[in-house]
DNA sequence: AAAATAAGTCAATATGGCTGACGTAAACGT
DNA sequence: ACGTTTACGTCAGCCATATTGACTTATTTT
């Protein structure tokens, strides 16, 4: 049942990766980093691919249900400002949602050219199942890293983000965490 | 220049997330590191997806001269079991790379079937430099983590890999690391 | 000689991005 | 009050990357 057949793979050549290994690395290259988030991406988006395909939606509906299911009431620009994709994009991927019943949309109380984002109790069903999917991952994960490893992997991640997008991501996370 | 306007955005609703909040978890709520971790992986992407536009390749490409670099001489099969995509996809990203003389081919020399893959030195170079980029992102992001971070950091993203295929990956960039 | 394997290819399809151009409604500014 | 800007939507077309299924060629295995 593997997926590869590591034992036919030749190894490296020559002197790769020689000048990095002896520094303040750990003994551990960053290559090996590089390869690890590739593969545990993959893994973690896997979760929901699985879960998605079966209601005929992909990653863009998740990210759409997500988002929106943690900050209720969004408008449409901050949504496009979030993901970082055009209109036009979007346009397709929400319309799919509304007309199956997955979001809803308001008109803005003080400015009625906004449409408010909300999602309907079968897009909070499936945003929790999602949320649910990966959780489990982590916990897995963080688990077997031991104490401390949450913490850790919290200031890891923020730290691989843009320095000049940090602080607004932990502005937006900040901002859905706020219970009213 | 801000991306996501967050002073408009809305605060989150009622009671989501309560029960989650005062368990082992070190005060961080999963959802949080699920949205670190897709901001994350999006600027860790995005630092490769520039210079590859400036080529005219994508991502698609990107892993291709990533893994026939790590992996001189694997064969076609090797390559689809590691991406886990089908022929078709790779075939033709696979004759992109080719052709603009990034990849060359060499027949098996036992098994004159087998396409074994080899970086030509303009593939190399690329592959050098893609590293480059996203070991520069590891190295902020640990440095401003502290000592032990990358130790940590190599756990965490291991454990992330859904337990079935760790072996297989570790095993992967075990023999990638092995010198000759 | 027949079957299995490694690779490549053709055709059709789907998803999810993109740009450019427009349209409509509502708010804002002078 | 009029003109401009903003928020949103949409049409049309394009591109990159993935899919499935069917088929060919060369080579190895049985």
């Amino acid at each position: 049942m593997a997926d590869v057949n590591v034992s036919t793979l030749p190894v490296s050549p020559k002197g790769s990766g020689k000048a990095e290994d002896s520094q303040g690395n750990e003994g551990i290259p960053a290559v090996e980093l590089i390869e690890l988030l590739f593969f545990a991406y993959r893994d973690f988006v896997g979760d929901a691919d699985e879960l998605l395909a079966g209601l005929g939606f992909g990653r863009a509906h998740h990210r759409v249900v997500h988002f929106v299911n943690r900050h209720p009431g969004m408008r449409v620009a901050d949504l496009l400002a979030v993901l970082k994709i055009t209109k036009q994009s979007l346009g397709r991927v929400l319309r799919e949602l509304i007309d199956n019943g997955y979001i809803v949309q308001k008109a803005g109380d003080t400015d009625r050219r906004e449409r408010l984002l909300y999602v309907a109790p079968k897009g909070e069903d499936l945003a929790r199942q999602l949320v649910t999917l990966q959780t489990r991952r982590f916990a897995r994960a963080l688990n077997e890293c031991g104490p401390g490893a949450r913490l850790e992997a919290r200031k890891f991640l923020a730290s691989m983000i843009d320095p000049e997008q940090r602080a607004e991501v932990e502005r937006l996370i900040a901002r859905a965490n706020a219970k009213k």
